[in-house]
DNA sequence: CTTGACCCTGTACCATGGTACAGGGTCTAT
DNA sequence: ATAGACCCTGTACCATGGTACAGGGTCAAG
């Protein structure tokens, strides 16, 4: 009936190591529910929940801070939903942005793989010739 | 007909500034091509080449241990095409990896903020709740 | 010949998300 | 009652890719 465990289960449970479960409690993310009277830091089967959440969310690419903020949120939870909806809004338009911005390397890194595959055999590297001539600011020479 | 310039110059015209280009040099990456008498860092076109590399090499999601390889290999050249191209290939399969990972992460946000405008509202935020939800381990409870 | 912009070296610091170690105390099984 | 596994606090360290600062020297213009 005492559900409560010790740092260790609690990590092994969350399959997290128990330095990380420190470090989540400096971070201010997960605080023990207790104490033994030996100092040992007790959690229950909410820290649990709430270790997994950390997780989960930390998969969705939300970074500690703003899980801080989110399970900040769950507490006054009435009113949170639309704001919790929004933050996952923008964590969404950012992974969109992200896979764009990663495909058009992956296009990028694809041509030029492919062209080293044609590239005839006394020709320099196309995939380095590449990358050298790639050029962001064109920035005329001549000293300021 | 000198066409070297100072640390500064360089900097500038390849967009990065000039504790960057100092770290690159701590790390390897670009060493100056020599030294006024004073000590100022001479730089030449080869240099500045060197570094709009190093910047597109690393748009294109190379870590600058990468670069600094690939940057070797640029050096014993005729053999190396077949071994930058295998980088290219390891790279790009990385990006595809990535582009995965975070498709499957969009299609569970843009779930989760669907489920949330359709939730009747005496309803818990979804949101939280598939957050919670979602495991990974299931690991049966009792103590070890 | 001084002022300001630039350069030098060396070191420390930033964020991020942890990991590791030192020097203890506790708990449990044998 | 002692070994080994676990826990405590506090601090330092890791990678990554830089940025900043201190305490100087140099260079060009006016």
């Amino acid at each position: 009936m005492e559900d409560t465990f010790t740092i260790g289960e609690l990590a092994k449970r969350a399959g997290v190591n128990v330095q990380t479960v420190h470090y989540y409690e400096r971070r201010g993310l997960l605080l023990p529910d207790g104490r033994k009277p030996s100092g040992y830091r007790l959690y229950d089967g909410g820290s649990l929940k709430r270790l997994l959440f950390i997780r989960h969310a930390k998969e969705l690419g939300f970074t500690l801070d703003e899980i801080k903020a989110l399970l900040e949120l769950k507490v006054e939870s009435t009113l949170a939903c639309e704001r919790v909806r929004e933050k996952a809004l923008v964590k969404l338009r950012d992974v969109e942005k992200k896979i764009e911005a990663l495909k058009s390397v992956e296009k990028v890194l694809r041509e030029l793989v492919e062209a080293c595959e044609r590239r005839s055999p006394t020709e320099a590297c196309p995939i380095l010739k590449a990358i050298e001539a790639e050029d962001g600011e064109p920035e005329k020479r001549g000293r300021k």
